[in-house]
DNA sequence: CAGCGCACTATTTTT
DNA sequence: TAGTGCGCTG
């Protein structure tokens, strides 16, 4: 009774309830921003379990991002404590758990590896020399494009057939897989094998963020809920934004022609922002004629209309964003123009109730240096995905190759760091020999009585295979971080990387491992590489952390903040134009620019300049015409100059006009 | 084999 | 403009 009560069934508005009731049947809840969709999909779960004894091993729960995952774990545990769980994941975590159980049927190995983005690029040089990396990313990003439309190398198209078709292949003798491979494959597997489809439990099937995915998971999707079909899926069709990695609005469009007596609810109260952002962002959405008229509303409070300010480049952009959140913190009293409502919001806010969104990574780097010349404490999402930064990368493949010194992608990356002496010219020759006798690089590099190579190489090898070794047994032994901190010691890792950054990266990554410390030491050390495979910045980012976030649009999905700033709201920028006259699918950075728009609870800024520095040239730039979509009525405008432009004045920072 | 210096290219979004 | 990548030299 006590954790009946717990679920505050009473305190849902009335299509929210609805929505938590229903559980048979295929469902659609168009979800609003800000609407409780979470609490929605949370209560629904413990709903399920509690009041009607439905096993939470008949439930699935897809979130878009591992971070979502864990967010939604906690909230459920909230209502109905550390119970059986539902299998709550992303697309990814849940495919690869099938496939690791059944990769069997397939033409799978055992202990498949994942290969990252990075591994592709490496794989992919071997197939395709003396070409840039970035011709390889594109041909990848196609390649990828066609395994999300569930195309084999015959069916894709004509140009990249035959490197499609080589890069499996290189795949399959590598013993890996690829991110898109996992679905597709999972897909391959259940279409194949009624009685794996047959084995699985799942009988209700939730999928968030529904409006982002792809042919490939949602063709999984529909084999999952064939034979139940008590598939609810929820999204909001105006916040697709994934679509050039696959995402089909389509998807959710025509969902109700794949499942018929579709029952459709509409979540249209939003419980986050002010009646202000609601209508500037509504006027945005509705310049789109694939726009579902709908009626958004809220019962809080007037706030104050969006802020629109025109700074005059992108020094004075984020000297605006630094000097409104010093005002906010009551930093600086002297720009205190509106000193009474400052003294109103200066109290609640903390550092973390900010937010600024830009479109392109690029714009984060001058809001970076600025900022971390302002002092206010920030953390930036994604620059950089986590696991591409070389630190981590480094650790993970040690990690990696001590796990299965066959992933020879791991161990060449760490065969030489630090320098040992097993320089190209070597490894070269131990790929030859093996290539020449048919055994993997490892077992090559172990043969060093016949290995064609002179002494002092021999020596080094020797040398890297006896400490390697050492890893190999300790894995098997000891705690992981225990491991992790030891090959960072042996291998002189924090001399490597003598940055306070990266080391505190390694250290991050070090706190995560700790938790896998609790497993027997290899299965830790198994769990924490497939963890690590789809890890990405947003899962490291720590929301509690006292510090402004700085992140893309792209990034923003699912975040909310009191106080948002949106940079360069720019013709160019958003909608974004690729050089030329290519503009961007425009209803798509429509849809980005409403997204960030109703990230904001309490205030929205949103700045355009007249001027950036593009290439280290000042290109003369226009507002965003999705911001011309918004009546004046709504707007607040303001305008921002340095006005000393002098160079490395002492002032500089200081003389501000508002 | 590693470090340095020159030259060239780059700016979309990511599970 | 600035970061990277390649090639040359020590």
């Amino acid at each position: 009774m006590e954790v009946l009560k717990a679920l505050d069934l009473d305190l849902l508005n009335d299509n929210q309830r609805e929505a938590v009731n229903v559980f048979n049947g295929p469902l659609l809840i168009a979800a609003g921003p800000g609407s409780g969709k979470t609490r929605v999909i949370a209560c629904r779960t413990a709903n399920m379990i509690i009041n009607n004894g439905i096993a939470p091993e008949e439930i699935l729960l897809i979130t878009f991002s591992k971070k979502a995952a864990n967010e939604m774990q906690e909230r459920i545990v909230g209502m109905i404590g550390e119970l059986n769980l539902p299998f709550i994941g992303t697309f990814h975590s849940l495919c690869l758990r099938i496939l690791r159980t059944y990769y069997f049927k397939l033409s799978l190995n055992k202990n498949f590896k994942i290969y990252d983005p990075a591994d592709q690029i490496h794989l992919m040089q071997k197939i395709i020399h003396d070409v840039k990396d970035k011709s390889l990313r594109e041909l990848l990003d196609r390649i990828s494009v066609c395994k999300n439309n569930l195309l084999t190398p015959l069916e894709a198209p004509g140009e990249i057939q035959e490197a499609y078709r080589q890069y499996q292949s290189a795949l399959k003798e590598e013993n890996a897989v690829d991110f898109d491979d996992i679905i597709f494959k999972t897909y391959q597997l259940l279409n194949k094998f009624p009685e794996v489809l047959e084995k699985l439990s799942f009988k209700y099937l939730m999928v968030d963020e529904y409006q982002d995915t792809n042919k490939a998971q949602y063709e999984v999707l529909k084999l999952l809920a064939k034979r139940d079909k008590n598939i609810c899926v929820i999204g909001d069709a105006d916040q697709s934004i994934y679509a050039f990695r696959g995402a089909n609005i389509r998807n959710f469009l025509n969902f109700g022609e794949d499942f018929t007596d579709l029952k459709l609810i509409k979540l249209e109260q939003n419980y986050r922002s002010s009646p202000q952002i609601i209508k500037g962002a509504e006027a945005v959405i509705e310049g789109n004629s694939d726009h579902m008229q709908r009626n958004l509303w809220t019962e809080k409070a007037e706030g104050r209309r969006v802020v629109l300010c025109n700074a005059s480049n992108e020094k004075a952009e984020a000297d605006y964003i630094i000097k409104t959140i010093q005002v906010y913190m009551g930093g600086i009293s002297r720009y205190d123009i509106e000193a009474d409502r400052v003294s109103d919001v200066a109290s609640g806010y903390g550092f973390s109730d900010f937010a600024v969104l830009y479109r392109t990574h690029m714009q984060g780097k001058i809001l970076e240096e600025l900022f971390l010349k302002s002092g206010i404490p920030f953390q930036q999402i994604g620059a950089e995905n986590f696991y591409n930064k070389s630190e981590i990368k480094d650790v993970l493949c040690y990690l990696r190759a001590v796990f299965d010194p066959s992933d020879e992608t791991a161990l060449l990356r760490i065969i030489n760091k630090p320098v040992r002496g097993i320089g190209a010219v070597t490894i070269e020759k131990i790929r030859l020999y093996a290539k020449n006798l048919g055994i993997p690089f490892y077992q090559a590099c172990q043969e060093l009585d016949t290995l064609p190579l002179n002494d002092e190489n021999k020596k080094s090898l020797a040398e890297f295979i006896k400490i390697f070794e050492e890893f190999r047994l300790m894995a098997t032994k000891e705690k992981l971080s225990d491991l992790i901190k030891n090959i960072c010691e042996k291998n002189q890792i924090f001399d490597l990387y003598k940055d306070k950054k990266r080391q505190d990266n390694i250290f991050g990554l070090l706190g995560f491992s700790v938790q896998f410390d609790l497993l027997p030491p290899f299965k830790g050390l198994e769990n924490f590489i497939f963890e690590t495979a789809f890890m990405q910045d947003k899962d490291i980012y720590d929301e509690n952390k006292n510090a402004v976030t700085l992140l893309t649009l792209h990034a923003s999905k699912g975040l909310e903040f009191p106080v948002v700033f949106i940079a360069g709201a720019e013709e160019g920028l958003i909608p974004y134009k690729h050089s030329e006259e290519v503009l961007m699918n425009e209803p798509e950075e429509r849809r980005l620019f409403y997204v960030g728009m109703t990230r904001a609870k309490d205030e929205l800024h949103i700045i355009h300049t007249n001027e950036r520095n593009l290439f280290g040239e000042n290109i003369k730039i226009e507002l965003s015409r999705f911001v011309r979509d918004i009546p004046s009525e709504f707007l607040e405008k303001k305008e921002h100059v340095l006005k000393n432009r002098r160079k490395k004045s002492k002032n500089e920072d200081q003389l501000t006009i508002w």
